[in-house]
DNA sequence: CGTTAATATGAATCTAATTCATAATTCACA
DNA sequence: TGTGAATTATGAATTAGATTCATATTAACG
C-alpha cells in the first residue's frame, strides 16, 4: 500500500470543497488528473472514501476517518517545513561557539547576554575543551561558530573580522619595569610570566615578541582565571600580558602598571570563523554586529 | 517547498543504515537514485541535513530534527495505513443496522451480544426511525446492514437470507376461533387486531393472507411491544399474528392458542441486506452466521 | 601517496502522473 | 419521466519526473 502526502491533500481538497470540480482550483489540476488520482488512492487504500454516485460527494465512515487522520499529518509536516523555513532564515537555530582564545570570555559574555535578547530562540552554547581543534569541529558541525585570532583559508569556512586590540604588559606598580615608557622582547628574559594554561604558540606575548626573539623567560605560570592573573601581577608574583580590552574593562587595576609591548606597540585582530553558509543567518550576523561593537560599550 | 513521504523515507534509511550505499538495500534502489533524491531534498528544504563531505555520514542539528519529524510523521502514516488493512479485511470497522420488521428486536439483541464477544471493536448500533427507507439509507452508508423481508435486485445491494419462519396466529385460549384446526383469512373480518405500528403493507398478516383476500378486519390497534401484545392477547382484547419465534422465545404464552394461518400453513423468509463491498468483511460474515443459528440457540 | 570504497553527476531511459478529448452519470427542473 | 446542464470517469497521448547506467569525483585507510 503505497500513500504519499500528495494523496492525502487530495482527499482534503476533495472533502473541503465537495466536488471534483472545485478541488481543481485548490489543487492547480484539472478535474481529471484528480479523478485518477482519487481512482488510485481507492485502490491502493482498497476502502471506498466516498459514497459512490452522490453529489455533492458525502464521505463514508472510512473516508472520514482518512481525513481526520490526514489533518493530522499534513499540520505535522507543515509546522516541519516551517520550521525548516526558520532554520533556513536564521529566526532559529544553534549557535554552539569554541574559543581559541581564553580571554575572550570577558567580552564573549556580554555580548551573548545582549544577544539572548535578540533571539531568545536560538540555542546558544559555549563548547570548551577543544580549542585546539576548533576550527576542525566547525567543519565537523560539533560547532557553529569559532573565535580566533588565526584565520586560514579554509573551503566552506568564512573569517569575519571583529575588532582589532592591543596585547599590553602589566606588572605591579612597584616593579622594575614599571619605570619604562615600553617593554622589549629581552626585558622577558629574567621574569616570571603569568598566562593562561595553553600552548605557547597560542599566546600573543609568544607569537608577537617572544618566540622570534628567541628569548625563553625564568618561568611560566598557568593560571585559568583572568582576575587571578591580575591579583598575582598586583601582588608582584610576576608578570603578564593580557588584551587591552580585558583591561580596560575590569575594576582590578589599580596598583598594576600598563605598558606597551615594543615602542610601536602591537596589535592583534580577532576574528569569527563560521560555516558560509551559516553567514547569511540572521542571527549570526547579529551576533557578528554585536561582537564588532561590543568592545566600545564595554569601556563605557 | 515540496516533502514526500518518500523523501522522509529516504532520508530515514541513509541515517538509519550510515551511507547511501547500504540504503540502497533497504530502499531497493540504486545508489545513484538515492544521492539525486537526497539532492533533491537538499535544494527542497534549503538546509544541509548532512555534515558534507564525512563518511560515515554524519546528521547535522537540522538533519536530526528531521529525522525525529520523519519518523513522528511517519509511524502516524503507517498507524493509518495498518488501521485501513483493518477495516477492509472486516477486523474492525461500523455496523450500523435498520431493521424493517418489528419483531426482529427478539432475535437481534441475542445475536448482538454473541456478536460482541467476537468483534468488540466494531462499532454496532441500531438506527430507529428509518424502517422505510432502510434501503435507501443502505445505498447511503447512512446504514451497513438491513434486516428486510422483501429481497430486490439492487446494484451494488446483496440480500443474504437468514432463515425462515411461520407466521402464527395467536387469540385467548377461550377465544372462539381456538376450536379450529387453522385460520383462514376470512375469519379475521369479525375480529379486533392487535400489531405492530407500521403500515398494513408491511405485516405479514395483511401481506400474505387479508390483502391477497380482500377482506378487512374489525379494528386494529397498534402496539409497540411485542410482550405487551401477548399480554392483551391473553387478555382477550383481540388477536395477533406474529413470527413463530417470538411465540418459542417467549414465556408469556401459557394463556394463548396457536394456529396456523392456512390448512397448509405460511412461511416467509428473512434477509440481511449488506453492500456488495462489504459482504467480505469478516464481522459481516459473523454476523449473518450468527443470524441463521439463532433460532435453534433461543429455542434451546 | 596510492588503492579502495563511496558519493556525485550527466545523459539516457523508463515510469508514472497529468492533460486532452470525450463518454457516461447524475442532478435539477420542467 | 424526460431533457439539458453540470459533474465525474475513462482511454490515449503527452509530459514531467524519477531511476538507472556509466563514469567522474571525492574521501578513507593502510
Amino acid at each position: 500500500m503505497n500513500i504519499e502526502l500528495k494523496h492525502l491533500r487530495t482527499i482534503l481538497a476533495i472533502h473541503k470543497t465537495g466536488s471534483l470540480q472545485r478541488a481543481t482550483e485548490m489543487l492547480n489540476m484539472t478535474q481529471s488528473a484528480i479523478s485518477h488520482q482519487l481512482r488510485y488512492i481507492r485502490e491502493q487504500i482498497g476502502v471506498e472514501l466516498f459514497v459512490p454516485e452522490t453529489r455533492p460527494l458525502k464521505l463514508s465512515p472510512e473516508g472520514l476517518e482518512l481525513i481526520e487522520a490526514a489533518e493530522r499529518i499534513l499540520s505535522e509536516v507543515d509546522k516541519l517545513k516551517s520550521r525548516f523555513v526558520d532554520l533556513r532564515s536564521g529566526q532559529t537555530g544553534r549557535m554552539f561557539i569554541a574559543i581559541e582564545c581564553h580571554a575572550c570570555f570577558e567580552w564573549l559574555f556580554p555580548v551573548l547576554n545582549l544577544f539572548r535578547d535578540h533571539h531568545s530562540n536560538v540555542d546558544v552554547d559555549i563548547k570548551p575543551g577543544l580549542a585546539f581543534k576548533a576550527i576542525e569541529a566547525l567543519q565537523n558541525e560539533e560547532v557553529d561558530l569559532v573565535i580566533s585570532a588565526d584565520p586560514e583559508e579554509l573551503a566552506g569556512i568564512e573569517f569575519h573580522e571583529l575588532f582589532t586590540y592591543e596585547p599590553i604588559f602589566i606588572a605591579s606598580r612597584n616593579h622594575p619595569l614599571s619605570k619604562r615608557p615600553y617593554i622589549d622582547a629581552e626585558d622577558f628574559a629574567d621574569q616570571n610570566i603569568i598566562t593562561y594554561p595553553v600552548p605557547k604558540e597560542r599566546l600573543d606575548l609568544f607569537n608577537l615578541l617572544l618566540l622570534p626573539a628567541g628569548i625563553e623567560p625564568l618561568s611560566i605560570r598557568q593560571i585559568e582565571l583572568t582576575s587571578v592573573i591580575l591579583l598575582l601581577v598586583s601582588a608582584n608574583k610576576g608578570v603578564s600580558v593580557l588584551p587591552d580590552w580585558v583591561l580596560q574593562s575590569s575594576r582590578e587595576t589599580d596598583h598594576l602598571t600598563q605598558k606597551r609591548l615594543t615602542k610601536k606597540g602591537t596589535s592583534r585582530k580577532l576574528y569569527a570563523a563560521v560555516r558560509r553558509r551559516d553567514s547569511e543567518k540572521l542571527y549570526i550576523k547579529t551576533f557578528l554586529s554585536l561582537s564588532k561593537n561590543i568592545l566600545s560599550r564595554l569601556s563605557t
